[in-house]
DNA sequence: TAGTCTGTTAGACA
DNA sequence: CTGTCTAACAGACT
């Protein structure tokens, strides 16, 4: 589900209600959403105070007193939100904080994972982590060229978190659309210009999203449908809000991609 | 019933 | 070695 906005949404969240503070309560409800370590470290951690929350990509990190961390990731429909229920649907995992209600990880399809680490040491060992590329606002147009070869696609390079962290299959579209980039442009295809104009709209555009996107509960395009916020993903068949051309959709690099066919043509 | 889905990864193939 | 595609993970929805 959620790409680099979702995540920093609920990062700030979480900045709001658990930093500071420490669990009361633990539910592990469904265990199999533990990769590295165990339920009961998971507890220990969760139970200690929780000295901060960053975010990497689309992982969530959070670092506790007793020097543990916790990375959530949510891939598609997880997210965390904060209820007076402890167990509303889909819940796999819940935690209390005194005077601001539960927490609960609620992930519909069970892709997402919690990994729990003794250390900063072991944390950073985590393959995913190792292998990220950097954030949109550090990349380079030097690190694009270098990270892509030119025959690729440039939208299966933006989705390879290992050139740039936290691009989901949302934001390629929006982006492409943005700055009327052909949905299956190669890489040598774009001047040092285009790559620098994309660098710039990366940051831009994620701002946006974490603003629209702000609220206790990230709501996925496909939970409301009538209040999509993207100009053109899952808009096919609907205006272009550029110039009025009917929004298409196709296959590129096996995802599926919005487009306007003639402010995006060749 | 078949197709779809905001993510990631392994394996097949050209 | 590179890049692309498919399936798989698991479940709900159309």
């Amino acid at each position: 589900m959620p790409e680099l906005a979702e995540v920093e949404v609920v990062r700030r969240n979480l900045e709001r209600w658990w930093v500071g503070r420490r669990a009361s309560k633990v539910c592990v409800f469904d265990d199999a959403l533990l990769e590295q370590g165990d339920a009961d470290e998971l507890r220990e951690a969760m139970g200690s105070r929780l000295d901060d929350a960053s975010r990497r990509g689309k992982y969530l990190i959070g670092r506790f007193a007793t020097a543990q961390s916790v990375v959530f990731h949510f891939r598609m429909t997880g997210k965390i939100i904060r209820c007076d229920d402890a167990q509303p649907k889909y819940a796999r995992l819940a935690w209390r904080i005194d005077d601001v209600g539960w927490l609960v990880f609620k992930d519909q399809r069970r892709l997402g994972v919690v990994e729990v680490f003794a250390d900063e040491r072991n944390l950073r060992n985590y393959e995913p982590l190792r292998r990220m590329g950097p954030e949109p606002e550090d990349v380079t147009v030097d690190h694009l060229r270098g990270a892509c070869s030119d025959r690729r696609m440039l939208k299966t390079a933006l989705l390879d978190q290992s050139i740039v962290a936290g691009v989901g299959n949302i934001a390629v579209s929006e982006l492409f659309w943005r700055l009327r980039f052909t949905p299956e442009v190669k890489c040598g295809q774009l001047t040092d210009e285009d790559l620098a104009r994309l660098i710039a709209e990366m940051p831009t555009y994620f701002d946006e999203i974490i603003d629209k996107s702000m609220g206790d509960e990230v709501m996925y395009v496909d939970e409301a449908e009538l209040d999509n916020i993207f100009s053109v993903y899952r808009r096919a068949g609907q205006a272009c809000p550029r110039c009025e051309t009917v929004i298409e959709k196709k296959r590129v690099g096996g995802r599926s991609t919005y487009f306007c066919p003639r402010c995006q043509g060749e």
